[in-house]
DNA sequence: TGGGCGAATATTGTATAAAGTTTCGCCTGT
DNA sequence: ACAGGCGAAACTTTATACAATATTCGCCCA
């Protein structure tokens, strides 16, 4: 009892029954357990999660406005599918934020986040050494939330926050071959930047590793979008 | 009918009774008829719009989302209160998207754009001139994001439509003087610069513009939030 | 046999009712 | 007179019932 009911702390969301919702469709959307298009039926994620549909609806209508969900009215929601155009939208956006973003990490640096940094760093080596795709994708993507945490504006937080998750749609959509999503590598260059306090580093190994997620991927014309993810859902 | 089914169209949400009430709450709010901290009961709001709780907490609940109104648990919503810490993040962010947005806006020109950028100025100089405060704070801010639609980057347009919402609470909570919120000079600035199609010179008045706002404020440490608060309120 | 119309079914949108929490006034006791 | 606590009222939260809309499947007809 004492720990459910906290009359003033303002927790972000934690035991809160809709935010738990939201977390577990984000989560199996992250990690690409549920593919772009696929529709999610009210009773079936609130069978899934003991809740009634109400807490559903409002799970979902967050998800919409973080652009991982689409709500068709009177058809439900579909886990969104970005197009051509909308990544390089996401890409460019990142690539404004981003470095201001690890700017700002850097005056914030200490030990205690540089240690947190270092162990978010093995999490992701040991993910990939045994091969776990989802973990992977899903590490890759908090590593920058991390450091948008670790900038201390709330802001670019809560943006990046969505840029990521729709990345995260994005790179399954449109990578070209089955690499990795992020090199792990790269982010541990970024880690030994900020440990160095040496912001132009740190915005240049920023920039370009986002250029090089960006160069994975294949953005034509929106007109073949079709045929992609067909291309994926068969697979 | 023809005008009330569109099935693949995706009409922001107009003629949606949720967004009927989301746009009158924000609408009462960017013009200062509601003021930070304000209770937005869900009776209340349900009875001057005719409409339901459960379409009225949809709607407060997406103005959570982006920032305007504070949910708070068993408590209900409040229009919300920014700190100076949060408004000198609102400015940082503005600071760093609204130049590249001004950048696209300008590959984007045209001469039906320009048309629509100097009919807003007409209309801000005649709400300035018959010292309707009201219009004014509304349609300053509806010039920075009718630049961002000229933009044509969604992404950047749903992030500057949070950051102009909250600027304006903030404007209201923290300025000097009682001078107009944008001085509208500054936007016929912007608006020459744009149909020069100068980059550079649109991205430096922008970037000043901003830096004006913001310099009109009175950013002190959150300690004496509430006085000013109180002060604001009781005038 | 293939296409189209139509009823049945399923799913979402909306309203209302039941349950839980907070707040505020009032009463009592010191 | 004042502090503390009890209790009722108001509000939010959650669940459920009802209405509207879309989809699906079967049937009929060409």
């Amino acid at each position: 009892m004492a720990a459910k009911s906290r009359p003033k702390s303002d927790a972000p969301d934690v035991s809160d029954r809709v935010s738990r919702i939201r977390e577990g469709v984000t989560a199996a959307i992250l990690e690409h357990r549920l593919l772009p298009g696929t529709k999610l039926g009210e009773d079936e994620i609130g069978e899934i999660y003991g809740a009634s549909r109400t807490l559903v609806r409002t799970a979902l209508q967050q998800l919409a406005h973080e652009g991982i969900v689409n709500i068709e009215k009177n058809r439900g929601a579909f886990v969104a599918r970005p197009t051509p155009a909308d990544a390089r939208e996401v890409f460019e956006a990142r690539r404004l934020i981003e470095p201001t973003i690890v700017d700002h990490a850097v005056d914030a640096v200490s030990p205690a986040w540089i240690n947190r940094l270092q162990q978010h760093l093995a999490e992701e080596r040991e993910a990939e050494l045994r091969g776990d795709a989802r973990a992977s994708v899903r590490l890759s993507g908090e590593f920058h939330r991390l450091i948008a945490e670790m900038s201390g504006h709330s802001i670019y937080l809560g943006f990046l926050k969505e840029l990521i998750a729709r990345s995260s749609l994005i790179i399954l959509l449109y990578r070209r071959h089955d690499t990795p999503a992020c090199g792990t590598a790269h982010h541990a260059e970024i880690v030994t930047a900020i440990r160095k306090r040496d912001k132009l580093a740190a915005r240049a190994q920023m920039l370009s590793h986002l250029n090089e997620i960006e160069a994975e991927l294949f953005l034509k014309d929106p007109a073949a979008d079709e045929l992609r993810l067909a291309d994926v859902l068969g697979a």
